[in-house]
DNA sequence: GCGAGGTCCTCCGCCCCTCAG
DNA sequence: CTGAGGGGCGGAGGACCTCGC
């Protein structure tokens, strides 16, 4: 394996860019008998999912959130776990399990398994963690692995593209080791809900982190492969920062919604539904825009009460 | 049993208000350690569960949206089952068979576990079914059962209620039947998803339909209860209409935020956050629904696109 | 690389029962 | 009617392996 004249080939260096079938669509099949709630939850889980996140995890999440819902329940009870169970269907002796879960993560801080804000950690961490373990330095050769002489370091070199981040070049085997100290670096963060890296997981995190761009594999003919980070950050595609906008607008959203529907005051809904002539619709949207702003304006006044507007319009759905 | 001169004790008839602690905020905890989705899970969950809906229902909704979500993704990729396994941590063998279900719901019109498929129907449909099974005809003897004597039926008919739909009373027994006949129709309807009626789900059921005051008990010192329809339809708050109101408006507004994040033309997003006085608030909020229906108003136009507006305005949180 | 097949373990959604306060 | 035990079944998430293409 150390290499004496072997010669090393290199296949482009190749940021995976995947045939992506231009199916743009296939995400906006009608779900056969689907209620509004469906409809949610599959946008639910199709950001969560295309941003990296596991199955698993969404469905934790999900779990998690019916759980606090028994909770609630539980709560609102008068603390009654047979009439909790019954009202939602589980068993008493589950209710008590859950109940006393959802404490713990209340009082003591345990954690209950969320989507926990961001993309998945190992995800998000990586590409600081590389940056520490192997820092680079202008000068210096790329490849750090002692496999190498120097004249074979020079040629992968050539291959890389210009623009990298200050960080060396891997092996299959460090990057294998990245990640296993990332996984227990989180672990130690978060005692409960502790995670092996699995063979399995192991080639999740690497197809998620070449796929999103941040990694970047250079075959090497016939031995093996050797990685470079692509990106100091993982984002999986560059509509991050919209993506997150719309899910706290939602949220925020529900929440007001809910806040109507229990009539408490100050809360308004708007609805409107109308046919707009095409060659008027940019001057609408415009002036509607110019509009709120003004009346915003109108209205603000430094020490009164802060309130949040929210709204969409488009084409309507059919 | 069969009632000679035994006496009927008639406790009130009762329509089980149980004692709901002012708890209102019970479920407005903050969750630990959570993103805007969890939230919005969250969100989803109370309304869904608080309406009627199963634990398990829940839960099944969210594994289908994590289902299509694959779906999705395996059509993106080509149809590969492997790769689209690696990306969401999930065996390519399940990948298929997932596939194989969602297909066979797209194609053969198979049902997948949704919420409007399982949609409490067995709560839903229950007013109707009594209605048909006891009907009750002013001027005939509520009660039908022949265990009661003339007397006791009269004495019955007494404690209830004036204003009641018209359907007869009924035994413990025959509300037992009534019930197992619901889900004989329902699963007749569908014949994937069987459900059969255990005792844990009777009771689920019938604390509910007690509970949304759907039904009322009449219990009978010391021989069993009788039971009464007390509304022709389940309506477990009367905040239903706006609850579904709300969960339309959060599905079509997140519709339209992901327009937004894709950049579609003609999606606009609106968020303003000011502070208001208090005295100024009502106006504020009365000039501003004028001022959109004005806008609406004058770019309608009747063979125009079909546009949709969502708004929501309340406090901020915090 | 891909699909197809098999095996294992564990958790948990559900089901039922009893018994003491 | 409540809490607190008990026992049991089945599905499915998760992980591992081999084989043939």
């Amino acid at each position: 394996m150390q290499g004496a004249n072997r010669i090393v080939f290199l296949s482009m260096a190749k940021q995976l860019q995947h045939v992506v079938i231009p199916c743009a669509d296939a995400r906006l099949f009608k779900i056969p008998n689907s209620c509004a709630i469906d409809q949610i939850l599959y946008q639910l889980a199709l950001n969560t999912m295309s941003s990296g996140h596991r199955y698993g995890a969404f469905l934790d999440a999900a779990i998690t959130a019916a759980k606090l819902a028994i909770y609630a329940t539980y709560l609102e009870q008068g603390k009654n776990l047979r009439r909790t169970g019954l009202l939602h269907h589980v068993e008493p002796k589950r209710v008590k399990e859950i109940v006393q879960e959802v404490q713990s993560a209340l009082t003591e801080g345990k954690l209950l398994k969320t989507l926990a804000s961001e993309e998945p950690k190992y995800l998000i961490c990586f590409p600081h963690l590389w940056l520490k373990q192997y820092p680079w330095n202008p000068g210096q050769p790329r490849v750090g692995s002692s496999e190498f002489s120097a004249a074979e370091k020079n040629q992968i070199e050539k291959i890389l593209p210009a623009q990298l981040p200050n960080a060396g070049v891997i092996t299959a085997f460090q990057l294998t080791e990245l990640l296993q100290l990332l996984l227990v670096e989180s672990n130690k963060h978060s005692p409960s809900n502790q995670i092996v890296l699995s063979e399995a997981l192991e080639e999740h995190i690497k197809l998620r982190l070449l796929e999103s761009g941040t990694v970047m594999q250079i075959e090497l003919m016939g031995v093996g492969s050797l990685y470079a980070l692509a990106r100091t950050t993982y984002s999986p595609k560059d509509k991050r920062e919209r993506v997150y906008s719309m899910l706290d607008d939602v949220a925020d959203f529900f929440r007001l919604m809910q806040s109507w529907v229990d009539e408490q005051p100050d809360v308004l809904r708007g609805l409107e539904t109308f046919n707009v002539a095409p060659e008027r619709k940019q001057e609408a949207l415009q002036e509607l825009d110019v509009m709120l702003q003004a009346w915003a304006d109108k209205y603000h006044q430094d020490d009164g009460l802060p309130m949040v507007l929210h709204m969409a319009i488009g084409p309507e759905e059919e």
